[in-house]
DNA sequence: ATAAAACAGTTAGGCACCTAATCATTAGTG
DNA sequence: CACTAATGATTAGGTGCCTAACTGTTTTAT
């Protein structure tokens, strides 16, 4: 499921002459949009391929990484609606998700006593001892992937993928998959 | 379908608290690899909002672009097989795109003389058309994507970038999906 | 010459995500 | 107090990708 479906990019004089038959076509931009998407696939792969190794997919994941750090702070219950907003799935996606977790004994669904519409999802026992015993080696090759470059590169690194995704959200402003209501 | 599912990255200072239960996480190398994630996902986003539009998925259009680089170059017809291998996606997969490109009139199936197990798929003139309308707009969202960089800044990114994939690929080499033969 | 292996393409079935429609509950309004 | 509107969760159905099993063709080895 990579972004970027090429084996390999397109040299640089390909651009350029690629180019003459479209003036829009800016080579040095291409370049990096190329680069950018191409990296960011392979470091999803090097996570994705631990994250399928232990059974999960990045969805289920991510939810797993929400509920745990809520209980190390406040302890605000998490409902399925919240969990999509703060993962960037649909709520039908959500209960899937939660579906899954909740059969593997991971999570539980408890109902709100104050609205009956809402559920309360919680990690269990068993479901933190799994992010645990996983997350060592997930940091370990964000550390290795990353050790490629020194502490002034990843800060330049920050700031310039800063910059375009700044631009990214000004100019093509993200098509709101918020569902239910326009909040604010 | 974005690789990192999440609203809002972490801020650095829980980073650096969570670093306390974990060791082996590194927080700036976190925070890069986060944003990575995060802004190949945005730029993947503004390219395909307009395929979306055109009504081309990521996948058929690799294979159109493939075509299309092919007939200005040599003609040496493409197979599925060869088509699969360069979009990076399985021979099943590249059937399915072959299909819907072909039921949408784009491209052609045409048996091989010499190898009866064997296609030729080529661009018609209603898929070399459709490509040429839909890639100065294409060409237009990249560079306006990137506009928010200098041509050093984004030398300098590409070559970051570079040093990340070298290192992916030493260190987590991709598992061969390939199917079929190992070849080499 | 023929049986086994390799190979091109396809089909069947699964997974993770999506949108749209549905059901139950709460909130707002005459 | 209804009665409509809004909200939370779910279900139903679709898409794009995957793996595994299959059909037909060519190559290889005996």
């Amino acid at each position: 499921m990579p972004h970027l479906h090429l084996k390999d990019l397109p040299r640089y004089e390909c651009l350029l002459e690629c180019a003459q038959h479209f003036p829009v076509l800016e080579p040095s931009a291409c370049e990096v949009f190329l680069h950018l998407l191409r990296t960011g696939d392979e470091a999803f792969r090097v996570t994705d391929a631990h994250f399928q190794a232990q059974g999960v997919s990045q969805g289920r994941f991510t939810v797993l990484m929400l509920l745990y750090d809520k209980t190390s702070g406040q302890m605000t219950s998490f409902t399925p609606a919240l969990l999509a907003e703060q993962a960037g799935v649909t709520r039908a996606t959500m209960t899937g998700l939660i579906d899954t977790l909740e059969r593997a004994g991971m999570v539980t669904r408890s109902p709100d006593t104050a609205d009956r519409r809402m559920l309360s999802v919680e990690l269990t026992p068993a479901g933190t001892a799994f992010l645990e015993k996983m997350l060592p080696e997930h940091f370990r090759r964000i550390s290795l992937l990353m050790s490629a470059l020194t502490e002034a590169e990843r800060r330049t690194l920050v700031r310039l993928l800063g910059k375009i995704a700044a631009q990214a959200s000004e100019s093509f402003p993200a098509g709101p998959t918020v569902q239910g209501h326009a909040h604010t």
